[in-house]
DNA sequence: CCCCTTTGTCGTCGAACTGACGATAAACGC
DNA sequence: GCGTTTATCGTCAGTTCGACGACAAAGGGG
C-alpha cells in the first residue's frame, strides 16, 4: 500500500427540495477558507474506517437534523480534478438527496449558516470548488428521474394529493402539465400512488383524495418531459 | 490537509463488447496476491496529478492497445467499502466502456494475461474483490442504457446493418426481437442511424443498407424491452 | 339560498406508437 | 429456373398521449 499516491476523500451532498414554488438545494456559508463566505454543498470528510453511503448518510442526518427513513438517497458521481481544492488532492464522491419540505430545521453546527437556495437563481460560479458542476448534474439528474420513477412523491409528505404531485412535477420541470391528463397517468400507472381512503378537507375548491407511495419501482411507461 | 485520513484511490474498468453471440466483459488475470491468479477487471491507480477521466482513458488504451475515439466512456460509480481490498483502504471510481469488436489485440502488461469473457458465463464472487458487483452494475447500465441512447452502435463497426444493430440489442438484452419492427423503429428514430447509401456484398440473402451512427444522443421515443 | 369561483375527476376524440404478422424484393447455390 | 436466405415495406388492432369538454363538490358573497 506505502507508495501509492495519498488522496483526501470526501462526501459532498446535493439536497434537493420543492418549497414555496422552488426547486431549492440546501447550501451552507463557508465560514473558513477556502472560498469563505462563499456557499457551498454540505458535505466533509470520509472516515477511515467508514463506508461511503454511511458517510453520505451521516452528513445529511447531521446536516439536516433529520433521521434517514424520510427521502431518497443515492450516489450521484465522483469528482476529482487535481486542483478542484487548493488544500491537497480531494476527490469526493457527490451524492443526490431528494425530501419533502417538512424537514430541515438546518441546524449550523460548525459556525456556519445553512439555508435552502432556489436553484434557478444561482449563477454558475457562485460555489465554492466545483460545486456549481455538481449542482447542475444533481438537478438534471433529479429532473430526468422523475420521468422514469415514481420519486417526485419522495417530495411530498407522507399522504398528498395528486395536484400536490403535479405541483412537484411542474416546480422541478418548469414546465405547466394538463391536470386532467396527469391525474389519468399517476392513477392509472400501477404502483406509482395508492388511494389512502380520505380526502382533504378545508381548502380551497373540491376536496382532493389523499394518496399515499405505491410500490412500484419504476414507472411503466415513463412519464415523459413535455416536448422543449 | 494534513491530519486528514489518507486514502488510495484507483479505476477499475468494466469493458463491454459484443463478440461471437455473447455480451463480453474484458477482464485480467491477476499476476500478484491478493487475488493471485483470480479474474479481475482491469484498472490501475489514479496519478496524484491525474484527472479521474485521463486515468480511465490512460487504463483503457493500456488495457485494449486502442486509441479512445472509438468507442464510449462513461462514470458508473463509486466504490468504497472498508475492507474491500486487504491492502487499505482503497476506493475505487468504476468505469463504463462500450467497444465494437474489431478491438483488442489485449496485450498482457504486467506479467498478467487478458481476455474477454462472456458475462453470463461468470458466476458472482468469481471476481477479485468487489469486482462482481462493479461488473453487474455496469452490465445493467449498459442494458439500460440501450433503451433511451443510441450507444448500441458503439458496439457495431463504422458502418453497419440493421441487422447487426438487432443482434447487438438481442445479445445485450438476451431476448428476441421482431426484424421488421426493429427496422421500423430504428429507421424512424430521427437522428438514430444515418444511411451511407451503400450495401453490403457478398453475404447470404439480399444486401442490406449500410449505415452510421447518427447524431442523436437521446432516443425519443425510447426503445423499450420486451415485457419480462 | 342561489350563483359564482375554485379545484378535482371522468370522458371523448384523433394522432402517434407498438406488437403481430403477411407480402414482396434481391441476393445466392444448385 | 427454383428454393433458401435475408432485407424491407405494409397492414391492422390495441395502447397511450395531448387537447379539451363536461360535470362534481366544496366555499364565499350577495
Amino acid at each position: 500500500m506505502t507508495g501509492y499516491p495519498p488522496f483526501a476523500v470526501t462526501v459532498d451532498l446535493v439536497v434537493l427540495t420543492v418549497r414555496a414554488g422552488d426547486l431549492s438545494v440546501l447550501l451552507v456559508r463557508r465560514g473558513i477558507p477556502p472560498y469563505e463566505g462563499c456557499w457551498a454543498l454540505p458535505g466533509g470528510f470520509v472516515g477511515i474506517d467508514e463506508d461511503l453511503p454511511d458517510a453520505a448518510v451521516r452528513e445529511l442526518t447531521e446536516e439536516t437534523g433529520l433521521a434517514e427513513p424520510a427521502g431518497h438517497l443515492e450516489q450521484l458521481g465522483t469528482y476529482g480534478k487535481p486542483h478542484r481544492d487548493p488544500r491537497g488532492r480531494v476527490v469526493t464522491v457527490a451524492w443526490l438527496a431528494l425530501l419533502p419540505d417538512l424537514a430541515a430545521p438546518v441546524a449550523g453546527t460548525d459556525a456556519a449558516s445553512a439555508d435552502w437556495l432556489p436553484v434557478d437563481r444561482l449563477t454558475p460560479g457562485q460555489l465554492a470548488f466545483d460545486h456549481g458542476r455538481i449542482l447542475a448534474d444533481g438537478v438534471e439528474r433529479a429532473r430526468a428521474k422523475l420521468e422514469y420513477t415514481p420519486l417526485a412523491a419522495t417530495f411530498c409528505p407522507p399522504e398528498f394529493t395528486v395536484a400536490q404531485l403535479r405541483d412537484v412535477y411542474e416546480t422541478v420541470w418548469g414546465s405547466h402539465l394538463d391536470p386532467r391528463n396527469f391525474h389519468r397517468k399517476v392513477t392509472g400507472t400501477p404502483g406509482f400512488v395508492e388511494p389512502v381512503g380520505r380526502s382533504t378537507e378545508g381548502e380551497r375548491g373540491r376536496p382532493a383524495q389523499l394518496f399515499r407511495r405505491g410500490s412500484a419501482t419504476l414507472l411503466h411507461p415513463p412519464m415523459l418531459r413535455p416536448a422543449r
